[in-house]
DNA sequence: CTGAAAGCGCTTACAG
DNA sequence: CTGAAAGCGCTTACAG
């Protein structure tokens, strides 16, 4: 006993370290520590003396593994080296530590192996739950696993084919929005450059794109779709395309910060000028698109907002509160800088 | 016990049930599982059929907290909105994932408190090594717990006040060829904004400046140096001082691309046209300066290798393997872009 | 080689 | 109100 005590400067201190310390059972400690328990303060004194002096801190696996849950969300996302994703978890540690939750980042690099991992791994409490950012949601396992998962919320892609609680910014009227604006600046020959064609927010953005050009009538003349992926490879590949179209679309709306990237990489390669040669409006805004040659006209995602409600429904889910298994939808913004122009006749 | 089976498919699978489904001790299977035994092929097929009929998978709390160690790592760092870190975080992710170790990420938000913390679960053995990317390594507390901890590397930003295995880019080096390029452009005015003045990746990148302009001796009449943060805002107070000046400095080293960030976003706003009437050259080089206007001149940080190198010298650690604690240097790189132009005379 | 049992460090239903 | 004890699901030293 004696040995225990002496060399634990070295261990680590445990809950009955701290109980023999002040002379209590480790079943008081811990409810005293769990507010579980009301103490006389000479009592609550002694055990914060112990506490401090031992530097105890409770162990978070024993702790985990006997509460049966993790007091910690995962958050999945394809590519945590993307800014829209990186200030995503940002915006989502921010409102988990508030919360006193745990955050561990859970990059999927879009493969749905990985994806199923963590979902595997939400099922072991190692995660009370999922905050779940997937442009899979097309694939058929990926959703027979999320059909019976709880605690998981879907956050900035939409998975349509099931009803799951989430949150996603207004793809569509950004679609829109950013369509309108290429229009009311006078083109008439128009791409839509998207992501991965089945998925819920291309969809999205590719319906917005069309219903500003139902509701132009007869001034578009020509669209082109070309979906792919939302990266910068894709976005340099559809450059590529669109040069060699004939005629050739004047303007572009990138359904993708990476999309748009590649767009504007490939057509600085070619000396193709945006802006006077063909306009372009991007979709996230999570780049510093002002300082950009020339700034970058985009929708901006409400990024903050998406981390902050995203954490928000997952604590009523974890607290038990029944929650409405709708995504919920954020408005975006179009924020207008100067790579769009009126097309050169 | 017939209850316990037939439930099974609701609760989670325990090494008990595949044990009982396959008539052996968890013992056994226990062992099996970490492959620290010889069975016979017929009893190998009889528990790995089980543990799919069962979907068995370890509990990670039971495991961690029974063996003492959790076979993961954790990655602290200041902001993960911040590209940098965002794609040192993917390279590290990488890495460890090639190496079977959880990885969990830990933003500090440049707060000491936090970075505390998470060396307190690291001692708890939530984690079993801590890869430390911190501002902070001139405070005094977190030097001395830093001290005593084991399982550590530096990551990215040196503490040159301990003796700590890690991995970073080499400052020096890179603040002295962006500054010589600064020089050879024809400037004779230069200006360091840099981050916190004491901490090492700061005076680092502050002595390579130093080297360079001592190099060419009488060409240089005149240096300020603005030390502050390493972020946007300090970028943009920097830049209205810059302005004012006069004689005003023709040249600006920016000790990194969130600093550059609010120079350009500052010199934009007044119509100071960079390149044409002031040169820049930023550090880090982790956003898209090439479509920058004009295209960005930086000194680019190795980010993959740091990441790798890091996960490397980790697992080394782990494993028990002695490790020299010294901080090696990885080389950077001078990207020309065109913000760096001679000076108007 | 295999199994029964102790132990990791907590929480909490159950008795007193 | 408080404590002894069981239990969370693993691993592994110790016996057979």
């Amino acid at each position: 006993m004696n040995d225990r005590r002496n060399d634990s400067h070295r261990r680590n201190a445990t809950l009955r370290d701290v109980a023999e310390a002040c002379g209590l059972s480790v079943a008081t400690v811990s409810r005293y520590l769990n507010h579980s328990i009301k103490l006389p303060t000479a009592t609550i004194d002694r055990i914060d003396q112990a506490i401090a002096a031992l530097r105890y801190q409770p162990n978070p696996h024993a702790r985990s593994l006997s509460l049966g849950r993790s007091e910690t969300i995962g958050l999945v996302v394809p590519d945590i080296a993307n800014p829209f994703f990186g200030q995503l978890a940002a915006a989502v540690d921010q409102a988990a530590s508030r919360f006193n939750l745990g955050l561990v980042l859970c990059p999927s690099l879009g493969e749905t192996g990985r994806e199923l991992d963590y979902l595997a791994r939400l099922s072991r409490r190692q995660f009370d739950g999922l905050l779940f950012a997937t442009g899979n949601g097309d694939n058929p396992e990926l959703l027979d696993r999320l059909r019976d998962t709880a605690n998981v919320v879907i956050l900035a892609d939409a998975i349509d084919a099931l009803p799951l609680p989430g949150v996603v910014a207004d793809s569509e009227q950004g679609g829109y929005l950013g369509t309108r604006h290429l229009i009311e600046a006078g083109h008439s020959r128009l791409a839509f450059v998207g992501g991965p064609e089945q998925i819920a927010s291309n969809r999205h953005r590719m319906a917005g794109f069309r219903r500003a050009i139902a509701e132009a009538g007869t001034r578009v003349t020509r669209i082109v779709a070309l979906h792919g992926a939302y990266t910068i490879d894709h976005g340099e590949t559809a450059a590529r395309q669109i040069l060699d179209f004939d005629p050739r679309p004047t303007a572009i709306f990138a359904a993708s910060d990476q999309i748009a990237l590649g767009l504007l990489t490939h057509f600085k390669q070619e000396g193709i000028k945006v802006g006077r040669d063909i306009s372009v409006v991007t979709f996230d805004d999570a780049g510093p698109h002002h300082l950009f040659d020339p700034p970058l006209t985009a929708i901006r995602q409400p990024i903050r907002d998406l981390g902050h409600r995203a954490v928000a429904l997952m604590r009523e889910i974890i607290n038990g509160n029944d929650i409405d298994r709708i995504t919920e939808t954020l408005p975006i913004e179009l924020i207008i800088r100067e790579s769009v122009k009126p097309p050169r006749s």
